[in-house]
DNA sequence: GAACAGGTGAAGT
DNA sequence: ACTTCACCTGTT
């Protein structure tokens, strides 16, 4: 029912439940970092929102099954989770070697989300020099202060606010988020969209160099955040986001990702460096304990 | 209490 | 062009 991407999409009696999941793996796409709006619950299903919909994603049995009808699916989830790339071949792409090697054992599963690009503007600027658990939590609170509220499943869960929203409220309205010196950053952003100054959606037509360059004269929009917004938004696969995370694992790795940096799917290799320093480091195969006979 | 956390921009060489 | 530093806040 699929072309050659690797997944295998069925209706199901539950929703759609995707087979073929080696390259769909919920808990590293969730956390590697690129969205901050899946939470895993006990049953270990995971409940999010993203373009104002909600949905619940749960994995049995090497399938993942999303609870949504096919229309819905069509429309919106196929896109979100990018569900006609073929990751296999996109690997390909990635110059093999050791410490490229070690991450994609370590993260393959992960997919780049396409997620909108507001959301991952702000989500991002409210990263900068700080913790994914606060990150989570500040994004949580913007919602549930500006955003429409969805009963899903018996919970409440809210949308992320538009920029108009948040634009329309005084800035010190986002004093209770506790962001710091980033809530600036993000009502000028929103200012900025609202006024129709910035159009994130047409600038999705430039070539990469001029949208970073474009996402970067907005104030507190640096080359790592412009990054994140360029691979997890406009899904330009080419763009390697350097955190201190990744310049860690290029320190240690000296010249090994040099050339995986620069190819055409660097952005996945990235999110697999990630995921893999956050999950033990890309020296699993360096920390086999050596003997000392 | 100090240091640090998925950076950025301003100010100093 | 490169280096240094302050910055909100919560956690260790």
């Amino acid at each position: 029912m699929q072309k050659g991407n690797g997944l295998h999409v069925l209706r199901s009696r539950d929703g759609v439940t995707i087979g073929g999941t080696e390259d769909f793996d919920l808990d590293k796409i969730f956390d590697c970092g690129q969205s901050f709006r899946f939470d895993k619950r006990l049953d270990g299903a995971y409940l999010g929102v993203a373009f104002g919909r909600a949905l619940r994603l749960s994995e049995s049995g090497g399938a993942v099954t999303l609870d949504c009808g096919a229309d819905e699916f069509e429309a919106l989830w196929r896109r979100y989770f990018d569900c006609d790339t073929d990751y296999a071949a996109l690997r390909k792409a990635i110059p093999p070697g050791p410490a490229a090697d070690a991450a994609i054992a370590v993260g393959r599963g992960i997919r780049i989300l396409r997620q909108a690009p507001w959301e991952t503007l702000c989500t991002f600027i409210l990263s900068q020099m700080n913790n994914i658990p606060r990150i989570r939590g500040i994004v949580a609170s913007l919602c549930r202060a500006f955003g429409e509220k969805l009963d899903y499943f018996g919970e409440t869960l809210y949308t992320f606010p538009d920029a108009a929203r948040i634009a329309s409220a005084p800035e010190a309205a986002l004093a209770p988020l506790r962001a710091g010196y980033r809530a600036p950053y993000v009502h000028r952003a929103a200012v900025a969209v609202a006024e129709g100054r910035l159009d994130l959606e047409a600038i999705g037509a430039l070539p990469t160099g001029a949208l970073r360059q474009t996402l970067m004269a907005l104030d507190g929009v640096g080359r790592k955040v412009a990054d994140c917004v360029l691979l997890f938004a406009y899904h330009r696969m080419d763009v390697f986001p350097e955190d201190v995370w990744i310049g860690r694992a290029l320190r240690e790795e000296g010249e090994a990702l040099a050339a995986a940096r620069g190819s055409e799917a660097a952005g996945l290799l990235q999110q697999y460096v990630f995921y893999a320093m956050k999950h033990g480091g890309l020296g699993a195969r360096k920390a086999e304990p050596r003997r000392i006979d």
